[in-house]
DNA sequence: CGGTATCCCCTCTGATACTG
DNA sequence: CAGTATCAGAGGGGATACCG
C-alpha cells in the first residue's frame, strides 16, 4: 500500500512531525495486525502460560473458532507466538508466546490497562455524546 | 485494574487469568475503537499540536475524507480529542488531544516505537513464513 | 481435540459529488 | 476550508458442517 504521494510540494514541515514517511508504511502493516478483532485479545490472554486452543477459546469471549485459527496462524507467521504440537492421543497443541511477543504483550497490557483504567471517563464522554 | 504485574502467575485458574470477565466487554469496545484503521493514526498524529482538518488529511497518508471526519468525530464523543470552530473566513477547525487523549498517546508512541524496532524481525518472520 | 472448508451477510471503507 | 451525502465494492468475520 503506497500511500499517497506527496507531490513534491511544499511539505515545509515535513510530512509528519513525529512519523518520518518512511515508516509509515510498515506502521499501517503493523497497526493492521494489531488492529484486527481478536490479535491483541489473544496476545493478552496467551500471557498466562502455553495454551491449548481450547482453552484460549474459551478465555478469549464470543471468538469463532475460525478467527481464532486464523489469529493464532497470523501471530505464529509473525513470529509473536510459537505452535507446539504433541503427538499424542488426544491430540495436544500448545501456544505461547516468543521473546518478540512477549515485548508486545507488555504493550498491549498497558493499553489494556489504561481501558480499564479510564472506563468509566470514557463511558461517561460517550453518554453524554450519544445524548446530545 | 493493574495488570501489569501478573506474570508468572502460575495457577490463576478461573476464565482468565488476567483479565476479568466482568471487564471483558468494555475490553472490547475499547480495542474496537483502537482497531479501527485511523484512530491510532490519528491520535499519534494530533500530538504535535492544535491541528485543522486539513493538516490532518495531509499528514495521515491515504485517509479519504470521510474517514478522517468519522474518526475524528468518534475520538472526540471518547473524549479523546477536542474539537474547536473559530466562527471565521474562512473557517477554521482545530483538533487537539485532551488529557485523556494524551495518555492513550503515549501507549500509541510506544506502539509505534515497538513497530519500529521490531521492524526488520517481523518482516523477515514473514518473508520466511511466506516462503515456506 | 484441534482444526478445515464453505457459505454468506454486513460492516467498513473508498470514490465521487455536492454544500455552508 | 471543512465538511456532508450517497453509492458501490471488498473482505472481515460469524454460523455451520465436516475431517484426522
Amino acid at each position: 500500500m503506497e500511500v499517497t504521494g506527496s507531490s513534491g510540494g511544499a511539505a515545509a514541515v515535513g510530512p509528519c512531525a513525529a512519523i518520518p514517511a518512511e515508516h509509515m508504511a510498515f506502521i499501517r502493516t503493523v497497526l493492521d495486525r494489531v488492529g484486527d478483532k481478536w490479535s491483541l485479545l489473544v496476545i493478552a490472554v496467551v500471557e498466562s502460560g502455553p495454551l491449548r486452543y481450547t482453552d484460549l477459546q474459551r478465555q478469549v469471549p464470543g471468538i469463532s473458532q475460525r478467527m481464532l485459527t486464523l489469529t493464532l496462524r497470523q501471530l505464529q507467521e509473525d513470529g509473536l507466538i510459537t505452535r507446539t504440537a504433541y503427538a499424542e492421543v488426544p491430540p495436544r497443541v500448545e501456544y505461547a508466546l516468543t521473546p518478540l511477543g512477549r515485548g508486545l504483550h507488555e504493550i498491549v497490557t498497558s493499553l489494556i490497562g489504561w481501558a480499564a483504567d479510564h472506563h468509566d471517563e470514557i463511558r461517561e464522554h460517550r453518554a453524554r455524546a450519544t445524548a446530545a
